[in-house]
DNA sequence: TTCAATAATTGCAATATTACGATGAATATT
DNA sequence: AATATTCATCGTAATATTGCAATTATTGAA
């Protein structure tokens, strides 16, 4: 169907899937990686260094900022994107601990 | 058009993309989150656990494969899914130094 | 060999995503 | 006021993803 069945998972599994998504796109990360150097941080720029038209780094960075991981300051005539650090502090904590469940002893079941 | 443009972006950033995806998405992590916890490592205990189709477990577990990030040893006829202890440590090394180069005292360029 | 069990694959439908040109809104500058 | 700049949004096209029923291997057992 193309729709995710969001009801049958649990809110932590549907939230960790949502910031997966930030990173799940090589656009977003370059935008992340940017954001963060400090290379750019204006739309323009992003467009400038990407070679993406400005419609969709736009489309891009709005998904960001639904994740909540950027959040958009207006400096008209620009807008500055930044990182949002407790969503990133989110992030962190919440990969960090996914990623520490599985202990390299565990072996398969065989 | 649907179509990500992998050639632009750095082998980097479309590894990072491509290792989000296995947690992109809510049944995946629920699955990841099984096979860890070894509640469950047959397809087709996954498909009792979560309430999908087994045509739509069997096509999550194919991506998951794809990354590299799970491997299935046939143990007829049955197949045990397990961890691949390697492409999970290269994603906590990976995840670990992305979210790291954010320092909490980088501000925002205002 | 035939049957049962298990999982992969195929085919299909519906929705989502990616990308871009064009347009629109907001504001600074002239 | 008129213009230029910047970014968001709309519309569109193409491809990807999600999900499932049905079918197809594959293999062990009868």
């Amino acid at each position: 169907m193309g729709v995710t069945k969001t009801e049958i998972f649990t809110e932590q599994q549907n939230r960790i899937a949502d910031l997966a998504k930030a990173f799940s796109h090589p656009a977003r990360v370059a935008i992340l990686q940017l954001l963060i150097s400090r290379k750019a941080c204006v739309c323009g720029d992003l467009v400038d260094e990407l070679e993406l038209a400005q419609a969709t780094v736009s489309q891009h960075l709005k998904e960001l900022k639904r994740i909540g991981i950027i959040h958009g300051e207006i400096n008209p005539p620009r807008v500055c994107y930044c990182i949002n650090p407790v969503v990133w502090q989110e992030a962190q904590s919440t990969f960090g601990s996914l990623l520490d469940t599985f202990a390299l002893t565990n072996s398969c079941c065989n």
